[in-house]
DNA sequence: CTGTTAGCGCCTTCAG
DNA sequence: CTGAAGGCGCTAACAG
């Protein structure tokens, strides 16, 4: 292991430690040239590497943020993380992603372990069970930023999809192709996740806005793995929806499944859109239409946020949710 | 900030900081009860919780470990890095993740970063370009494993699939089903990859097995963007190949979306294989055969390799390149 | 069983 | 322009 001190550098090149330490740190403007040459032979001689740890320490800063995400199997969720990673490289800061399984025992785990690491900051997918934990950091003055989902109550900057228009933007497309009965299949709304909160409001709204008929038995939310017999229920129905838009990608793909095995015709038997858009959107048979959401801008936009926190403090007029308006990706399913 | 100390609770509690300490390190076998009360109230009461900077620094162990992966885009990669980062969560040991975009310039100065940070070890999906400095970090004994891709020359351990029996898979799968001109269409081959370079040998070496006729024109290698290109060529062919193989994920993205634009039929005009899983594959219209690695068992192994060496360091003779075995996902496709 | 002491490697006044 | 000294928060002997 290479460990060679600052001191070894400082007596290499026959100057003091704190001389060194101003080089590293570019406070060379009056140090003279052959003290600066002599300093940087010794360092490359002995292939010395400053310790970000000690530097840590004694500057309460790590560089280094973390992300907990609520569930890392959404492409949302990775495109996002993504994001904050490229934004925080540029910045030479490290990112530590921690994935709570939608389990608020664990996001708390995290945010314990995390903060013991003395991370800078942390951009968080909450989960809806952690108000108190997450209002103490904002006691302690620690730079938090929400992404995907909100905490009401608890005042930090956020961001977030415009989850009303994206359900305006599907509902729209299925009536403008003329479809009259839409459905909707959606995870869990048993606890208040603010995205399926906001579409399934969203999708009524749209819906009355559009001047359709709103039919409770065409709205469904559970589990993804039930969302098969949601749709058999759904068309098994006397007059069956004519087109079905998925909560997000997990639902899709399950959709996608069911529609396989059961040999449902789409668009004709019924028309789909999906939130969130996948990989396989364009290419696949139907090519499927989706709104997806500006993953990369939210993600890079949060990260922003927290550096920004980290670094100027934060003025508490400035908290507020930023929305970020999705697009509809027009293609074959509806 | 909670910047409550050691020193904060040892005084509350009447005692000194190494007692503190010994506390916290569960080393109480044989400490009184009083004693041991009274420190547990002071912390809970000063709302405390150790730096692990400061024992980073004394104890010179981060609990954290880099990931450095040449290529995060592809779906083998970001599960892989799922199966690191639940193994090693389950040891509390942290995870940074860096994307190295297969830039050898990025992965070294990766490699630097993570170092000052005293990570404890690395698990690298290397490019091709770094063979000094990874050999430096062996010689410095720094823990360290390979994943997907080997360099040679370089004595660590690593955890790669058997490249040569995915491809004899796919191949036979498709002799099987009664073809007997199979293309290939690969990433480029121009640096030393080795899934790329074992796939292609693999290929030839199951062409001439399963008896069939070795066909240059079959075979293509480039950019996944020219992927279309190669597909339509090789369809122009007098005789064309009657089955295509697609070297990776990436690969049957480009495949499929060319398939779909020139509207080919599949299976019936060509059979189609991919290596790597895709979570479409088995929904998707004709569903995909594949070959699949197995991607949980190998980040899992790579990561338990890894901790082993940190812990226990590395006995020379136990380093050794561990071989995982895809296994044929049969489908529509072929 | 508990306290004292001495650093880990670096940065930051403050003299010189 | 450079050096000496002190300390970030914690751990690890070694005394007591």
């Amino acid at each position: 292991m290479a460990s060679v001190t600052m001191a070894d550098v400082a007596k290499l090149a026959g100057v003091s430690k704190s001389t060194v330490s101003q080089f590293l740190n570019k406070r060379y403007h009056y140090m003279s040239e052959e003290t600066k040459s002599r300093i940087e032979q010794a360092i490359h001689e002995l292939g010395y590497s400053p310790n970000a740890v000690a530097r840590s320490l004694r500057q309460k800063k790590t560089q280094t943020i973390g992300v907990i995400v609520a569930n890392i199997l959404h492409s949302f969720s990775t495109e996002v993380i993504r994001a904050i990673e490229d934004t925080c490289h540029a910045y030479d800061v490290h990112v530590i992603v921690c994935n709570a399984d939608n389990d608020p025992q664990k996001e708390k785990k995290y945010v314990e372990m995390l903060r013991a690491k003395q991370v800078d900051g942390l951009i968080v997918f909450p989960t809806s069970d952690n108000k108190e934990l997450f209002n103490g950091l904002v006691a302690a003055h620690f730079p938090l930023v929400f992404i995907d989902r909100l905490i009401h109550g608890v005042p930090v900057n956020a961001v977030l999809a415009d989850n009303e228009e994206a359900m305006r933007l599907a509902v729209n497309a299925l009536a403008e192709s003329g479809r009259r009965r839409i459905g909707l299949v959606l995870p869990p709304l048993l606890e208040e996740i603010t995205p399926r909160m906001e579409r399934r409001d969203g999708f009524m709204k749209a819906i009355s806005e559009a001047g359709l008929e709103y039919e409770e038995a065409y709205v469904a939310a559970g589990q993804v793995e039930e969302a098969p017999h949601f749709l058999a229920d759904m068309l098994a129905l006397p007059t069956p929806p004519e087109a079905v838009i998925a909560g997000n990608d997990l639902v899709l793909y399950e959709l996608l499944r069911s529609i396989k095995q059961q040999k449902i015709d789409v668009p004709e038997q019924i028309a789909l859109i999906g939130i969130d858009d996948v990989t396989f959107a364009d290419f696949f048979n139907p090519s499927i239409t989706t709104v997806a959401q500006p993953t990369f801008a939210m993600g890079h936009k949060a990260a922003e946020l927290l550096l920004q926190e980290i670094n100027g403090g934060k003025k508490h007029s400035e908290i507020r949710t930023h929305r970020f308006q999705p697009t509809l990706k027009c293609r074959q399913s509806c």
